[in-house]
DNA sequence: GATAGGGAGTTAACTAGTTGACAATAGCAA
DNA sequence: TTGCTATTGTCAACTAGTTAACTCCCTATC
């Protein structure tokens, strides 16, 4: 009983925790979470459809479906890789990336904010150990029958 | 940038988390890990349609569009209240009943071997730092705007 | 050069959510 | 009683995922 309670004591902090910073981007910049995290995946660079998919550990189809919404809207730019004639690079506009830069701001201040009552070594340790459940998770991928 | 980050690691993590037990759920139940957690609800009694919403985090109309995949199933039963003329109680069949005790013990199982080399104190430690937060994060909803 | 395969993206049909509008019932107050 | 107001569930239209089937285009090999 004790073992499953852990996994949904996490479901409902990422819940919260998601809900929380849905509001605050809806709220201050008429966006949702989801595209937020859409456009964050493309601030370290350009990605191919596929690419910015596995980033968002979503299938090519989805991104293929938002991705006009956001070209719409001049948030990203659509353009064919020079290099290959099928695949097409994503990657921000100026506006779009002024948009990330501002909302992740937010986001990184409503959390500090948020948590200001907690020691940051706490926080850091806190941290740590998510990273090693983490990381304990992703060796031995082990298939189960 | 070392603050948002907990909330991405925190995310990483109930995503392995989840599809580990939906890939166990499928391989030997035939069945999904939404479906479980539909199932799981009403392990404590019988619920309403909204009753079942607020349990699953979930809108009403999600659920009244669900339930009668599983009264199909025979998994769970839908009568109207006595006692209320619109309300609906959806309730688990013994079948349904049954299943639910077989899918959370298997994941229980798998829960544990995966974690056999953790010290059940370290896991319990985690487990109360994860409350300490989420419980924090309850409190002062704080309007932002 | 022809062609077989693989990688990339799109589309269709599906599932599971949402919100908003609605219908039916319950429950209270005058 | 009668009549507001709450609660409860359902429906329609939408968003965001999935898988499967398809189309292009590139590359290697014969």
């Amino acid at each position: 009983m004790e073992e499953a309670k852990i996994t949904f004591t996490l479901n409902r902090l990422v819940s919260v925790l998601n809900s929380h910073a849905d509001a605050i981007l809806r709220a201050r910049y008429d966006m949702t979470f989801s595209q937020f995290l859409f456009l964050v995946a493309l601030r370290p660079g350009p990605l191919s459809m596929t690419g910015l998919g596995a980033s968002l550990d979503v299938t090519t189809a989805a991104v293929s479906k938002r991705a006009p919404w956001f070209e719409e809207r001049k948030l990203i730019r659509i353009h064919s890789d020079p290099r290959h004639g099928r695949k097409q690079l994503l990657s921000l506009t100026s506006k779009g990336q002024r948009l990330v830069e501002e909302t992740a701001e937010a986001l990184d201040q409503a959390f500090i904010e948020r948590f200001s009552d907690f020691k940051s070594s706490d926080l850091a340790a806190f941290h740590a150990d998510l990273n090693r459940v983490l990381e304990h998770l992703m060796t031995i991928p082990k298939v189960t029958t």
